[in-house]
Parts: structure tokens; sequence; C-alpha cells
DNA sequence: AGCTTTAGTGTAAGCGCTTAGATTAAGGAA
DNA sequence: TTCCTTAATCTAAGCGCTTACACTAAAGCT
């Protein structure tokens, strides 16, 4: 292995001159650079990085841990992990931006209490933290949080940065389209972990349009646990239980579950949108290829590990930055599902400001979570979903 | 920062022994260490992992590239990206198993000159490179070789270790089915880019099929990128050459592009299977839900990933091992694009051993290439193909 | 000429850990 | 008691790099 020193004795300087040429940005007589330069060239001279790392007391090197809920068999099931794989290219297009960083990944089988020692060692391993999903427990995030910088992703919001989607904008007017340019008064609600945050925001959403539209009604609620598999329990057991009266929607809070409806409907013979619309939230890939071609809520996932990565980065850079909470817009993907005509879909932002900042409060997101005014505007003319009912 | 010194000087022993403490191993006697790891417990000491690597001159870090050949806008392109994600995602399973490792992942796009540098520092801080799809010059491999321990994903045997889908026994079983099976003779190739190993041995096998078939023949072919869009350019370049006649199959050598042709065959109202049957490779989660559900070979990416990982931590522990080709099997994939019936789907492994491994010899994967054995029993009787044409 | 800058370079002290080898303590054997 | 073994512990030398500080030489001022 080729070291500093090698380089140092070969070019005939001492090793403080080789290390300020390698980092460029100190002064160097010229020539001598150039000695120095071709020395390393001719020995392939790369520094070690723990070295570096030791002496600089960085590492350069941010870790992204996020929770896999359950290990399925199910083919379909890695549709789940489609959200992550997303966010994940999300950070790691900024982290090559920033080129001297690198990215450590781990997942995390939920509920693994020996995988929580795992991530306190990682935390030896690491400048930053990002987290996704909330889920973790205040305890274990609290000695995280004192080790190292740390953003979540889609969390709850708190004494520390977290970064999400705005998860009540899009709720709400998604479930708004649903009532009132739809008249679909009669909701059901397929509800996802009553641990994760965005499935109570999302959650939240629905109940307030409901309540803000008199004649609407939640009819029932199942609580699934955002898997395909409990989506189709979801959809059978509606079956049962509204069988001869069906709801006039599902409303699923994500894609995965609201394809297993539209699955255990299919088999039943139920016709989406016909007798009953479905949506979904999330907007992951293979919604589009559904037969009917799901509704739903796009999240800009990307985005999102964009997002925070740069936040972890910025407080890497300045530890002191005071937390803060980053709801990134969603937008409304109008296809099929819900009773739009099929054909080219339509996408409406539902939010105006490009991004929602929001210093953290006691309370949390909900004071933004206003009704926003539609915007029948944005929606092409030929798209213009027609009343029913 | 709390570092071993503060553990030692509060347990009142010497930091050789709070390091044997610490990795459990080395005898000390039981009171000194019930000591000690209060002490650890008590000040949150977590060794820092840049001092232990620079000690023991291992990071603990394997390193994943993998190369993004282009990087499109269009939402339909990341499917090209679901293929690395399942291969990420075995790598990850393995590293998990033995956890003291982490796994460094840099994505790369392809051909840019810039990014071969940060390859090279990368070296710096792994123990072994896993590197996804033998795309990059032989000139900087070799360099990356001689740094560290590395093995290629789907590459070009050659001095090197390689873990790759039996394309040959794949492809091979997929063509003779469409012949076969189907009657399908006159068959269209749509490629992808030269430079892939995968690519090439797909085509290999096509080739070979047709002819041990008399009567089968290539009657062209298109050469793709392994994009969707390279599909329907593909697809509307059939329609313009073989328009008056189609071909009896196009054989597509990965499932982004097949999707590409089956679009722009249902643009064109080309009926699939009916008038041309349409086939893809990899198996990728999306295939399934097009209509027609698209016929093609599983690769086991996981197991891949897996495979890839395993056989670089073996070669960080016995750097001596000589280099060699893991092929693994593949299954048929048999649904209705190809003209089988609809219904549950059936899946043939066209392997009979569950891995075959094989020395480097200077003429690669060629020798195991012939037709294998076919095995219609593995068919549910409902779902054998009858014969066309 | 003598003094102060400034540019360029070198010296050497860490960074936090591991580990070979030295040292000490504790038994056992003679 | 003395010597030998073995177990437990300690001392201190690295690992390869960065960087504060020291130093030298040359240049610019009075």
């Amino acid at each position: 292995m080729v070291t500093l020193y090698d380089v140092a004795r070969i070019a005939g300087v001492s090793t403080a001159t080789v290390s300020r040429v390698v980092h460029g940005q100190d002064r160097v007589r010229e020539s001598t650079r150039a000695r120095v330069q071709e020395v390393i060239e001719q020995l392939g001279y790369i520094p070690d990085s723990a070295a570096q790392s030791l002496s600089r007391r960085r590492k350069d090197v941010i870790g992204l841990i996020y929770v896999v809920r359950e290990e399925k068999q199910n083919d379909i099931e890695n549709m789940s992990l489609l959200y992550w794989d997303e966010i994940l290219r999300g950070v790691e297009g900024r982290i090559q931006d920033d080129h001297r960083w690198s990215l450590l990944i781990t997942s995390l089988r939920a509920k693994d209490e020996r995988d929580y020692s795992r991530m306190l060692s990682l935390t030896g391993k690491v400048d930053g933290l990002l987290i996704g999903e909330g889920t973790l427990p205040q305890p274990l995030l609290d000695r995280l949080m004192e080790r190292v910088p740390m953003v979540i992703i889609a969390g709850n919001p708190g004494q520390i940065d977290v970064v999400k989607a705005d998860n009540m904008q899009g709720g709400t007017a998604l479930v708004t389209h649903l009532i009132e340019d739809h008249g679909r008064q009669r909701l059901f609600h397929v509800d996802g972990p009553p641990y994760v945050p965005d499935a109570r925001e999302r959650r939240l959403a629905l109940e307030q349009v409901v309540k803000a539209h008199p004649g609407s009604a939640l009819i029932g609620s199942y609580r699934g646990n955002f898997s395909v598999l409990s989506g189709e329990e979801a959809g059978d057991s509606i079956l049962v239980t509204h069988g001869e009266q069906l709801p006039d929607a599902v409303v699923c809070a994500n894609d995965q579950m609201a394809i297993g409806v539209l699955q255990a409907f299919a088999r039943a013979g139920v016709r989406v949108p016909a007798q009953v619309a479905v949506t979904g939230f999330d907007d992951i890939y293979p919604g589009s290829l559904y037969e009917p071609s799901l509704t739903t809520v796009h999240q800009p996932m990307r985005l999102l590990g964009d997002r925070a990565c740069g936040r972890l980065l910025d407080r890497i850079a300045s530890p002191a930055l005071r937390p803060r909470v980053e709801s990134l817009p969603t937008e409304l993907v109008l296809r099929s599902s819900c009773g739009c005509p099929p054909g080219p879909e339509s996408r409406r932002p539902v939010v105006k400001q490009p991004v929602v900042k929001q210093p953290v409060v006691q309370a949390p997101v909900v004071k933004q979570a206003a009704v926003p005014a539609r915007n029948p505007a944005v929606l092409a003319a030929g798209q213009r979903p027609a009343a029913e009912g």
C-alpha cells in the first residue's frame, strides 16, 4: 500500500506538502506541486479514508436507515420498497453533487431490538443520519440524536428536522375531489398502522373534509398495515360488511392497499369505478398500470430524499441550526379508479407555494390544514370530471 | 466525544483492557469485565470506526457500484432501476447476516470520465467492491482490482470473480418454448447494447436455438438500449419493415424493451399474442401487470446480490481464492404474451442443478450452452400450451 | 543596512484505536 | 522458600493522515 510518506520521500518533500498538494487549496509552489503530482500518479497513491477521517474528525459519510416493516415472501410485497428505492435515489443524487460524501445504507427490521444496537454503532461510522419514517421509539431517537445530526423523513414533527410530504393538502384535495366532483358521499377508509405519522395525517385530512361537507359521511374504516395483502383483506371485509350497499368510495392510506382492494373487488366482480371508487396515496409506479388505473396523490419521493439529504448536510455544516419541518407539495393524480374518464392522466398541484417550511411549534402540522381553494382551471378542459350520482 | 481513554481512566484499567472488553474474545477477569462494561454503558461509549479501521487496517465496509445508463426524465424509465434495487436488496440482506459490515453505495453515470476518479477514491474507503455490470473499461477495472478485491455482477468472465444469471439456459428455454410449443418460427430480435454481456449471451442463445430448429429463422433484429423508449422504437420499426407480414414472435433482450414493443403494437392495433408473440427477459415486476402479461425469463436478482456479496466477503477473507464465474439458474415464466393461456402463471426452472459454478477458462460461458432437456412435466396439466400455427 | 512581510516548506503532535510484548500477580511444584 | 507457569493486565508503538506552528528565504520597506 502506497502511503503519503512514500510519496513525500520519493518527491523529496515533507508529508505536509504532499497533503497540501492532494487537497489543492494551500499555496504550494507550482513547480513543487507538479513534481508531487507526478509522483502521486506514478505511484497510484490514494489517501486512506480511515486515516483521513481520524485526523480530521470527519468521516464524510452519511447514513441512511430505513425500516422495512415485514419481510414478506410475496412478490407483490416488494412494492412497498418502491417507496424507499425512490427516496434512496433522491438522496444519492444529492450526494453525487457534493461528491466528497458517500452514502452508507442500512435497513432495519421493524421492532427488532437487536437492530437497535446496530444503529447505535452505525453512529460511530457516519457524520449524520437520515432516518426513514418516525417509527423508531423516541428514547432511541434521543440517543441517536445526541451523537450525530439527523433528519427524519416522513416522521413526526418534534425537536428534530423532518422532511415530509404534505399529506394534509394532498389528502384534502383528493377527498374534496371525490365528494365535490364525483358526488361520492359515503366514504370508507382503509387506514395505515396507527404509529405511522403519514397515515395519521391522511386520516385527519379525510375526516376534516367529510366534516366540512354536510351530506358526506365516513361509513366505516379498516386498519391495514400498508401491505397489498392487508388491502385485500380490507376489500373482502368491505364486501362482507357493506355488501348489499357498497360505499361510494374506498379511500386508502397508500397505493399498495388500494391495489389490494382493487384485487379483492375484481375477484368479487365488483366494478370500479362504476360501483365504487377506490383511491390510493403515494403514486408508486405500478398504480398507473392497473385496470382501472389508480387515482392517487403523488408524493415527491425523490425530492423528499434530496431535500432531507440537503438539510442533513446543512446541519452537519452548522449544527446550531434550529430544527424545522419541511413539507413538500403533493399532486393529485387523477386516473380512472375515482371515476375520472380514462385517457392521459391529469395532475394537479395541490399546493401553491413551491415549498412550505414551518418552524417547530408544539402543536404540529395541523395548523396549515385548511381546505385549500380548489383550482379547477388546472384540469385540462377535456378532462374535467363530470359530477356523478 | 467519549473515547476509549475516558472509559479506561474511569474504570481504572488500561486501554488494552477496555479494548478487550469491547471485543469480548480475550480473557479478562469477570469482575473486571463487569466493571468496564458498566462504565461503557454509563458513558455511552461507542468506538470510533475511523480509528478502528486505521488501526486494524480493515474498514468493514463494502462498496456497491452500479452504472445507470442514462438519466431519463420519463417515469417509466425508472423501471430500469428496478433491477438494481433488487440486487441491492440481496446484497443488503447478506450484509445484515454478517453484521459487522456496512454497505456503501454509489451510482455512476455511464461513461462519465469524471466519475472514474470517484471510483478510484472509493477504493480508499472500502475493503471490497461489488460492481454492477461489466460495462466499465478494462483498464479501469484493472486499476481497481489491484487495490481491492472485487466481484462483478452480470459481467464478462475474465480474470475476476463474476456472478451472473444463466442467460444461455434461460434464453434457450424461452426460444425453444416459442418454437416448439407455439410453432412460432419467424423470429425478430430486439437486442441490447453491444457491450453488455447479458445482451450478448441472450442473442447467442436465440441464434443457437434457431440454428438447431430447421424451419425457424431470425428474420430481423433491432438494436435497442434496454429502455422502454427504444422498445417502442423497435416496435414501430417492425411495423414499418414487416408490416404486411409480421414476425411470429418478437424476442426482446429485456423486459423494458418488451414493454415498449407491447406499447407500440397496442397503439397500432396489433394484437398480442394473436398476431405476434412478444417476450422479455429479467422478470421485472411491472411485466406481470401488463395486458397481455409478459412472458419472460426470471433472473434471480436478489440471489445475484446475495451471492455476489457472499463471494466478495470470502475473497476479502482469503484473497488468494482463484477467480471463478458463478451462473445462477433462471426460470422461464410463462404468461400470456407468448400465446400461453391466461390464468395463474407457470414457472419452469430451466436448470437442474441448484447452482452451476465453473472455473475461469479462457473461452467463457459458451461451453455450457447446450440446449437443455425440456421438462414438460413441470407445467401443470391445464397450462400446457397447445402448439399453434 | 536592518526590519518586516510574505510565500513556501518542514516538524512533529496528535486523531482513537489495536496489539505485540513486557510486566505483574497468583498459584503450584520442588 | 524459590522457581516456574499461567492468567490478567499494562505499556507503548504504531496505523496514515492533517495541521498548528516553526522556520527559511526572498522581497519590500524605511
